[in-house]
DNA sequence: CCAATTCTTGACTAAAAGAGTCAGGAATGG
DNA sequence: CCATTCCTGACTCTTTTAGTCAAGAATTGG
């Protein structure tokens, strides 16, 4: 379990581009080289964050991406979603070696295990937004509030 | 960002043996059959679980595996980092493209955002043990108490 | 209008991790 | 002594991750 180039990069990238916000387009290859990440790599990437709607791109000698809206309104987690799919995949019928119904379902409680820690990390991603990153500096970023208790509920 | 078949399985074995628990051995290959997991496999990871202490094995005709202690004292967390290591494995120093400093450290505020990630993770997993998924069915299996506090203060 | 700049698309490859297999040996109980 | 069961470690196959490459399509400054 763990945090994929991908995610790693475009959270690196998209952090880049809020402290931008507002300024003229930033282009892909400039973003590549104070970022330290392959070119063609971050194109791609950028590719994946513009077709998600995150960020807007421009062509030509001034052109470049420039966020799609407030570092407030984007979240971690549509930022991951945009570059790797669903953030956490679940394992159910997936283990099950070609068996009817799904090992977990009655025979034990494993299920509903792996629901609640997808249901954590999924919410830990959508709390943090890309102006909490920016702000963080003994700052409350990731903090994890309100939604926790509804996986505390069990619910 | 997903569960392994590793931990999946490794869980469901030692699930079924925590249901066994005070009775004979159980030989591996009759797990195996129990769960539907190849048996060549199964015994690979029982190994794992064994060199990690969570259970003991005994040769011989009337042989198996039992829990080397009680369901109450064996976490998710203890189970996964037998067959996987460590659950969750943090990204500073990995993607930094040969940077000498980590690109997380100073110029942005990633590095706690992956943290605090982990930490949940493996909270959670350190959480549910295996009389809790024994006893769920509108239980509290993983309902994560106390350990959130430490999270949400930040530290 | 031209040339430099920048994004766009999609296929391609290499390396690593995940999942599973196999063979031969070493204890143990009956 | 022999059937049963665990032990060890190497090996293979598949999928995913990470990164590369090449050719084309907009824009804009000059």
């Amino acid at each position: 379990m763990k945090i994929t180039s991908s995610i790693e990069y475009a959270t690196r990238l998209m952090v880049t581009l809020a402290r931008e916000h507002g300024k003229a387009p930033y282009p892909a290859e400039r973003l590549a080289g104070a970022e330290n990440i392959p070119a063609d790599y971050v194109s791609q990437l950028l590719v994946k964050l513009r077709r998600a709607g995150l960020v807007l791109s421009h062509r030509g000698s001034t052109g470049g991406y420039v966020l799609s809206r407030r570092p407030e309104e984007i979240t971690l987690g549509q930022v991951a979603r945009a570059v790797d799919g669903d953030v956490f995949e679940d394992v159910c019928e997936k283990y099950d070696g070609g068996a009817k119904d799904c090992h977990h379902q009655d025979r034990c409680a494993i299920s509903p295990v792996w629901r609640r820690l997808g249901e954590l990390i999924t919410g830990y991603f959508e709390s943090v937004t890309l102006a909490a990153i920016l702000a963080e500096k003994g700052g409350t970023c990731g903090a994890a509030p309100a939604w926790l208790d509804k996986i505390s509920s069990g619910k």
